[in-house]
DNA sequence: TGACTTCTTCTACAAATGTAGTAGAATTGT
DNA sequence: ACAATTCTACTACATTTGTAGAAGAAGTCA
């Protein structure tokens, strides 16, 4: 599932809590968007084609869920960067990250931990 | 700067080798991409109008090479996708990669030395 | 029950993107 | 020198994306 930047402006506000109208998804965008109402509920239109999100109907007004789980979306748009910028493999991308981006030392003793873990959970011994 | 996935494809065939004539470009193109010769001059010429080409003449004909290089494409990319999907943070994003993403021992290895070279350079003590 | 307020559904429209065709200039092979 | 090939510079055009206005249906408050 493919998201353009500004709907994941909106599912990033819709993640944050749901169901939620438009109203709600309105008031949690970041200070610096500032769309019309009827640009949030376009954009809510276009993601319910999608399926990525769902709309119900509550007396007038929708309430919409998403369909697309946060964890997926990230999933997909990793994947395709991946596949556009960095031979399409995930190791020279974590390479990258790791190489260039600053990390605090206790970011980088956590994700130490982390494939640390990651190899145990595989089964791997020391 | 931002490029849009026909760029991207552009511009992986050109970082391949460089400076480059359109035609040669058109020769490394993935096999999937089945493009009008035409068509990739189209987008040589916007990427020398965002500047992240250079072109120059040639007798007739043209030879381009890359003025952005693929590291700081990646970067920004990779920034891009933090601040639209991971809350503006490397961390998140470096934590699901390295949660969700399957990775060989030997990777897993070599990213841990990565880690750890990095503490060092950083004059971190253990 | 009328005046607001709030929603919804449609329609609109410019800019960005993907993808190429045309026509004419330059190069080349014979 | 001419035909065939190759390039370039323009133009074109359908889709997708960003952003919203208009008009009418519903709900709400005095």
């Amino acid at each position: 599932m493919r998201l353009t930047e500004a709907e994941w402006v909106i599912m990033n506000a819709l993640w944050e809590g749901h169901p939620a109208r438009a109203r709600e998804i309105a008031g949690r965008l970041p200070a610096d968007v500032n769309w019309a109402y009827t640009t949030i509920k376009t954009l809510l239109t276009r993601l319910v084609e999608k399926k990525a999100v769902q709309e119900r109907k509550e007396g007038n007004a929708s309430v919409y869920e998403p369909l697309l789980s946060r964890r997926n979306a990230q999933r997909s748009a990793l994947r395709a960067l991946a596949e556009q910028a960095f031979d399409g493999a995930f190791g020279p991308l974590m390479h990258f990250l790791l190489e260039q981006e600053r990390l605090t030392a206790k970011q980088r003793r956590e994700l130490i931990r982390i494939l640390e873990n990651n190899r145990k959970a595989k089964g791997e011994r020391k």
